[in-house]
DNA sequence: CCTCCACAGGAACCGGTGGGAA
DNA sequence: TTCCCACCGGTTCCTGTGGAGG
């Protein structure tokens, strides 16, 4: 039933990597000349999601011969202990089990790469950093001594890396800022042009329809799973109209995408959000979250997490970009935070 | 000037898990 | 085997916050 309009799916799927980026030569320039056999800057990437920080990353590091790289995910390796024991998985290319104690893991690494230039990339950093603070980066800028490891971390736009960490973590790193630019419209465009036309039989989308994909959203991800879903859903061609039909289905798939990694409570405490910003036009505070999220996992016979657990998933879920948050210390409304949604569309779990 | 709002977020602690030494 | 110790997700406890209203 589906697929009618696919004819290769993979250009559509997330982990899709494209030969080439749209408008990003000057960060490959940039990424070529620091990263290479006889380059040793630490590196800081930075920019709005989907705009090629990964991929491009890993294109530049993965032409290097003779260079061990380390790839760590930290919105999964959250803390010093998880990213260490992934460094030294990629390191040694076997399992590490649990129960090692940190410096052990250190010491091991420490003697991995001594000799070997190393490539250490830490993607997502910030959930890192909120979670276990800059122990880990301190080690690494520590090792800094040997000269042969690079550290080259990725966070979104918001983090400021040098507030976020020590002075003497970041002095010893000092690593070298890359700002990737916000994509445009027109960028947007040019991004799910090229993706339908790899993926999608001839003459099964109409122009106006990207148009109004790309005028709704600059981030290149949501409108590719935006894309793909008009293709699963559509009959014979995908028009505008129908593209506008499906513009919530297509948000909620985007949003199951992002909290696939994460808990079950974070999708909970998502959808309690969502229901609460329906419902109210008041701002919402924390409290208020806390609560219909209680009476969500009731509703779902789930056991209900604390509330302080509870403060931390959703300062996850604003690194995630899903919501946005404005911290209050005091004052009128006492301590606590307002929370928005960043997407409208409903959540439904599917 | 005092009090209260209403939760942020640090600290200490708990039980389960898994490696290492005796 | 037994004992010890570290990590981790989770909980409980607690202190701190700054302006509005009394």
């Amino acid at each position: 039933m589906t697929r009618k309009l696919i004819s290769d799916p993979e250009p559509l799927q997330p982990g899709y990597i494209p030969s080439d980026f749209v408008n990003r030569e000057n960060t490959k320039t940039a990424l070529s000349n620091l990263i290479g056999p006889d380059s040793s800057r630490n590196i800081h990437l930075q920019g709005p999601e989907g705009t090629g920080k990964t991929h491009l990353t890993l294109l530049q590091v993965n032409k290097l011969d003779q260079v061990n790289t380390c790839y760590v995910d930290c919105k999964n390796s959250d803390t010093q202990y998880k990213a260490l024991r992934q460094v030294l998985q990629s390191l040694t290319e076997e399992p590490v089990n649990t129960g090692y104690h940190t410096s052990d893991l250190q010491r091991k690494i420490e003697e991995r790469t001594g000799a070997i230039q190393t490539v250490i990339v830490l993607d997502e950093i910030e959930f890192l950093l909120e979670n276990s603070g800059d122990s880990l980066l301190y080690f690494l800028s520590r090792m800094e001594n040997q000269p042969k490891v690079n550290v080259i971390t990725i966070s979104n736009q918001n983090l400021n890396l040098q507030k976020q960490v020590e002075v003497r973590t970041f002095s010893s790193l000092q690593p070298y800022p890359i700002t990737l630019e916000p994509y445009t419209g027109e960028d947007v465009y040019d991004i799910i042009l090229d993706r339908a036309r790899k993926s999608l039989r001839p003459q099964t989308v109409q122009k106006s329809s990207l148009t109004y994909i790309a005028s709704k959203t600059t981030n290149p991800r949501l409108g590719i799973q935006w894309l793909k879903t008009a293709a699963e859903t559509a009959d014979k061609i995908i028009t505008e109209t129908h593209v506008q039909q499906i513009e919530e289905k297509a948000i909620n798939e985007y949003i199951d995408q992002l909290l696939e990694p994460f808990t079950e409570h974070h999708s909970l405490l998502f959808q309690a959000i969502q229901d609460l910003a329906e419902n109210t036009d008041t701002t919402i505070q924390t409290g208020d979250v806390y609560q219909s999220y209680q009476e969500l996992c009731q509703s779902q016979e789930v056991e209900s997490l604390s509330n302080r657990r509870i403060s931390d998933h959703l300062k996850q879920l604003e690194l995630l970009n899903l919501i946005k948050a404005e911290y209050y210390y005091g004052g009128a409304k006492g301590k606590t935070r307002e929370i928005r949604l960043n997407y409208a569309g409903s959540y439904s779990k599917s």
